[in-house]
DNA sequence: GGCCCTGAAATTGATATATATCAATCAGCC
DNA sequence: GGCTGATTGATATATATCAATTTCAGGGCC
């Protein structure tokens, strides 16, 4: 009956689902429970289909369940108390979104929303829990996997803070390239707002540093696809700010 | 011999130190951790005392070690590659640093500096990673613990990007009024240039955001001390941006 | 299939505004 | 009494805003 559950809601992944979704770097923190604990988790998950534009999860709303990412892109949002959004990270498939709220004050502190179809499973947060304190590897593993995540953050914090608009830009580009499409014309499933959104300014202001760049021969775009022609140049200008 | 080494190291903690050197909230971390797990990780500290402006821990340097700050006050900096720096967080007594890159990628991602004379001590991470790995509820904690900073970080991140100077400027004072002295009119011991680096802005900026405050009667400085005077007012500039 | 229409997104331009920079002055203190 | 930090002022610069224009994909229609 468990099983049959399992089989209607995820086709593709009868046995040790959640492992097998994840590529090796993050499957780690999975590998780390027992079978018994891993079905445990499994039992409750929900698979759910979003399709571009939808809400995945709603800052402010309670954690109750925590997000694993199977398939497709999303877009991690901080919305300000004002209108104004910052993309705080893109989420690519095999993403786990547990930080933010799920191991600490139970409230959500980002939106996360659909680029491309995603497919995700929706996993109650209160046997996360109980399997963290009971299972010392699983919980090493995840603080390793949530630190990184800050450092990061940390990362665009100052990045954010401290560097002129061709600085930003330059680390959007790199950003993209080599952590989310790992090829090098890339064609960019996100909007010039969107792009704007994580570079920290306005879509006006990202096209015309965009432009410059261009015109120095640093890139080269066409609609959505980017390409880099000269990555050490775009290093320098992301490094002097 | 043991107990004679902390006893020069650690004249006040004797036995259970750093469970006692935390307050109740904080040290919860530390309970759960058992008598010869506590001892584990004691026996090889450090205790080191800084003066003000000294570097506690460097941006970039291994982390061999974590740090618990029991006494004084520090100032947690990102150094950008450019000159600029920004000032994360205050880190007032019963404070714990294990966030950005102890427990990841044995990189330190900020320096902290004494800003009082400093008491804390240096304990080996290698030890702490050990007992990480062992003990669930500890790891569990510290992820809570380590988790409920990053969510202080991303609200830095939104402030610092999307406000205006004179929110940022009162985030800047609630924190400090709030967070850190809690006491009304408060005697900071940060010079402008610090509080500067704390919003996000050069120190004549902050400089000329207070005074626009103070022309409004909402806050009254003299010197290093601060006082709020319509803490309702200065919520609502925070919260427009 | 080719064509025009339409609307959303992208781009450009002109201008306003926030903030930084640079230089000068001021205040308090060892 | 000179030195460091605080403050003020004048100006430059980065970036946002607002409005106008262009581009282009999609859809209906002949």
């Amino acid at each position: 009956m468990f099983d049959d559950s399992l089989k209607k809601d995820c086709v593709s992944c009868q046995k040790n689902c959640c492992v097998k979704c994840f590529p090796e770097s993050e499957a780690v923190i999975f590998q780390s429970l027992s079978t018994d604990e891993l079905e445990y988790l499994m039992q409750c998950k929900q698979h759910i289909i979003f399709n571009p534009g939808e809400t995945i999860i709603k800052q402010k709303t309670s954690t109750t369940h925590f997000v694993c990412l199977k398939q497709g892109m999303a877009k991690m949002v901080a919305e300000s108390s004002r209108g104004k959004n910052i993309i705080l990270k893109i989420l690519p498939g095999h993403s786990l979104i547990t930080a933010g709220g799920v191991v600490s004050d139970d409230i959500r502190h980002f939106t996360v929303t659909a680029i491309t179809r995603v497919e995700c499973c929706f996993i109650d947060s209160e046997r996360l829990h109980k399997l963290l304190e009971r299972n010392s590897k699983f919980a090493y593993e995840l603080l390793k996997y949530n630190n990184s995540q800050n450092i990061q953050m940390l990362e665009s914090l100052v990045g954010l803070t401290q560097k002129y608009m061709p600085g930003r830009v330059a680390d959007t580009l790199l950003y993209l390239k080599n952590k989310i499409y790992q090829t090098n014309p890339f064609e960019c499933n996100l909007n010039k707002q969107e792009l704007a959104e994580m570079s920290g300014m306005t879509k006006e202001s990202f096209i015309r540093s965009l432009k410059e760049l261009e015109l120095s021969g640093i890139v080269r775009h066409n609609r959505r696809e980017i390409e880099i022609l000269n990555e050490e140049d775009l290093v320098m200008i992301s490094k002097n700010g």
